[in-house]
DNA sequence: AAATAATATTGCAATATTACGATAAATATA
DNA sequence: TATATTTATCGTAATATTGCAATATTATTT
């Protein structure tokens, strides 16, 4: 196979996972790590700043943007592009969920 | 090609960016939140309540221990897995920092 | 309108992931 | 010790991801 039984799984936990799959390559966190960084916020920055070359810079922002982790914007002939702030949140909040679930248990059993 | 260039990135882009790939499958997402529900968390528990074969959730039990998320315990002739807190909190506080830092940019510039 | 600049898309090769049947390994029980 | 039970590993097919050169697209400038 190869592809996911996205089918069997709730909404929820389909959408965390592309979440965490549009980070689940260092380029994309750098990217976002960037963006958080700069204010100004071009596409050509970006390529300049990371180890690869436009086309792929190019892919993994869209990746980003499909996730709704980031959003752009047509600035002239260059795109600004930059943090979706709602769409991290709910990463942060999901994980923040699962922290205080986790605290709330009787017994974590294997945890010493 | 197909594999990233990680060295090229810092050592928290690596590290964020495996803890995202091992949440990065909605079966793994699952398996997080049934450990979280139940009390006890024995591998042929998990097998049965996921709609995949036993090799199949066993490699995703092993992605996620790999990741540090989950760790196991020999239970008999069972194995009983569970979150690893400190894991989980290590990714949940990375992306509230990401949250504040948005918070105190000046401009981010395209958000409306 | 032609040339320039910035970003996206296409096409493709290399590698990784996902899924599972078959089988192995480890422990418990008869 | 033989058998059953539980989980891991191996092998392999199908699909996805990563990366980039070449090219297309879009907007600006001359």
């Amino acid at each position: 196979m190869g592809a996911s039984k996205t089918d069997h799984f709730t909404d929820q936990q389909n959408r965390i996972a592309i979440l965490c799959k549009a980070l689940a390559h260092p380029a994309r966190v750098a990217i976002l790590e960037y963006l958080l960084k700069v204010n100004a916020c071009i596409c050509g920055d970006i390529v300049s700043e990371l180890p690869l070359a436009q086309p792929t810079v190019s892919q993994h922002l869209r990746e980003l943007k499909n996730a709704g982790l980031i959003q752009g914007e047509v600035e002239g002939n260059a795109i600004c592009y930059c943090i979706n702030e709602a769409t991290v949140r709910n990463l942060e909040e999901y994980l923040s969920d699962v922290l205080n679930r986790l605290n709330n248990k009787e017994v974590n059993c294997c945890e010493f």
